[in-house]
DNA sequence: TATTGTTATACTCTATAACTATA
DNA sequence: TATAGTTATAGAGTATAACAATA
C-alpha cells in the first residue's frame, strides 16, 4: 500500500470513528448530527436566512427547512421575521441553542486533547499542518474540476 | 486553537471533502456510499453471511438485509444458499460488482495520489504514520470506553 | 423576472421489535 | 434455547419540482 492511500485510509477511518464518537451523546435526545451541525454553523455566522444556512451547509433548501422546523420545535433556534426582506427568515440560536453549541465546543476540545495525548508537540503541529495543507489543496482541485465541468 | 482542535479539524474537514468526491461518481446510478462500502467490504471478507457483514459494517442486520436486496436488484451481488447452515445465506459479488471494486480502487489510487502530489515523500510518511497512530489510539480508547459501560 | 421558503413527493439509511425457519 | 434473516414500523437526511409571497 502506498503513503497515499495509507493518508486517505487514516483520514477516513479517523474521521468514522471521531464521527461515531461525536453522535453518542445524541443518543436519547432529540438532537442529531445535522442538527447539531446546523447550530455549529450558525453560531459560527450569526443570525442566518435559511439559504445562506442552505449555502453555508452545502445542502439544499427543502433540507434546510425541516432541520430548522425540528430545532424549533425543540428550543434550539427561533425564527424570526428579516427586517428588510419580508420574504425571508431570519434563523437564530435561543439560549438552549448556545448553552449546547458551548458544550459541543468543551467536547470538541476535550475529544481532541485526547486524541493526541500521545503525540509530542512538534508532531502535532507537523500533522496539523499537513492536514490542513492537504485540505486546503484539495478544496482548490474540487473548485477547479467544478468550474471546467460548467463549461 | 490548539493543535490538537486543529487536527481533529482537519480530519473531519478533508474527510468530508473526499467523501462528496467519492460520492460523485455514482450519481444516476443504483449506487450509493453505503451499498459501495459494502461491495467494498464483501471483496476484502470473501463470500459472507449478512450476519459477518453487519458485524463488519457496524450495522443492524436488518440494514444489510436492504442493501442486499438493492445490490441485488442491481446485479451487483448475489444471495447463495449456506453450503451448512439452512438458517443463513452467503452474499457472493458478482461479476459486475467485482468490476466495481475494481474501478473503486483505482479512483481510490488515483485519489490519494492527487492528494498528496504536493508532499515531499518523507512528509508523508510521517503523515501516514500519525493517523495511524491516531486512529490505534482512539480505537482503543473506544474499546475501553464500551467495556467500561458494560460494567 | 428572480428569489425565499414551503408543500408535495420520493428515495435512502438507519434502528427496534416481532416472527419464521433452522440450529 | 439461540441464531439468521425477514416483515412491520418508524424516524431522519436528502433531493427535485411546483407554488405562493415578495423583491
Amino acid at each position: 500500500m502506498t503513503d497515499a492511500v495509507r493518508i486517505l485510509d487514516g483520514v477516513m477511518r479517523l474521521a468514522d470513528l471521531v464521527q461515531r464518537d461525536m453522535a453518542e451523546p445524541f443518543a436519547g435526545t432529540s438532537l442529531t448530527m445535522s442538527r447539531a451541525a446546523l447550530l455549529w454553523v450558525l453560531d459560527a455566522t450569526g443570525p442566518s436566512t435559511q439559504q445562506a444556512l442552505a449555502t453555508a451547509m452545502s445542502v439544499s433548501p427543502r433540507n434546510i427547512t425541516g432541520l430548522v422546523d425540528a430545532l424549533e420545535a425543540s428550543g434550539h433556534v427561533a425564527r424570526t421575521p428579516h427586517p428588510t426582506d419580508r420574504r425571508a427568515t431570519l434563523v437564530t440560536l435561543t439560549e438552549l441553542g448556545r448553552d449546547v453549541v458551548t458544550q459541543m465546543a468543551s467536547q470538541r476540545e476535550q475529544m481532541a486533547a485526547d486524541l493526541v495525548a500521545e503525540l509530542a508537540p512538534p508532531e502535532r503541529d507537523a500533522l496539523a499542518a499537513g492536514l490542513e495543507k492537504l485540505a486546503d489543496r484539495y478544496e482548490a482541485m474540487l473548485a477547479v474540476a467544478r468550474e471546467e465541468e460548467e463549461r
